[in-house]
DNA sequence: ACTATAGGTCGGAAATTTCCTACCAGTCAA
DNA sequence: TTGACTGGTAGGAAATTTCCGACCTATAGT
């Protein structure tokens, strides 16, 4: 488990996956992959990636297995994100002053 | 731009690349490189991707490029992460016991 | 029992990523 | 100018990812 949760939401399919459980609730595997232009084999095997960055998890009903979201791992990118918070405040603050990505000036060095 | 900020997140050396920047400010390419285990050119192509990304933004002093963070695209993640945010308070309420996935903090290394 | 349904896994093809060694362009310093 | 230094790019090998059709197992219903 906690096989990188960066990789695993490094697919737009993926994300789109966790979306759909996250307001609809624990579904089928089949019923997620009718929103995708894909073949449920590989549904499933994003599904299997998700699952081993600990983001889903599956219960057994019957002959369907059911996925339900785990967002807890999702902390470890919210924590990773945190000191960085400070730093895109200070830039969207005095942005009545220089605004030119390709161009340079001497900035701050240490 | 905006090449997928999140794909740029998944490799670990580019998430290092962030945090050197992050708090050794801007740098030289020689110098970020020298942190890592692998030839130049190939930090220079993760440097390539961050910038495509819009997450670093380059600037010629002299003969050197200097790097700098650029963190606004990171905002981007933490607008996707937001509506999960209430999903894993739910969870941590519930049980309370399970704390051991607060274990895992930086996985910044080689 | 038999058939249909749900969904994993197994190769394999194609595309992408990651790393390397060359090599090239620009810049500084003699 | 000749060098030494900084760092991009080119091309390619190797590994990984992504997708597929084909197959297998398990369950449900008849």
């Amino acid at each position: 488990m906690r096989e990188d949760v960066f990789a695993a939401l490094a697919s737009p399919v993926r994300r789109q996956l966790l979306h759909l459980l996250l307001d609809g609730g624990s579904q089928p595997v089949g019923r997620l992959a009718e929103r995708f232009d894909m073949a449920r084999p590989s549904v499933s095997e994003h599904l299997k990636v998700l699952k081993d960055a600990g983001l889903v998890a599956e219960s057994r009903h019957g002959r369907e297995r059911h996925y339900r979201l785990e967002a807890a791992p999702l902390m470890e990118i919210r924590d990773w994100l945190t000191p960085y918070e400070r730093f895109w405040r200070e830039r969207l603050a005095d942005l009545g002053t220089v605004l030119d990505d390709m161009e340079d000036r001497d900035d701050d060095n240490r």
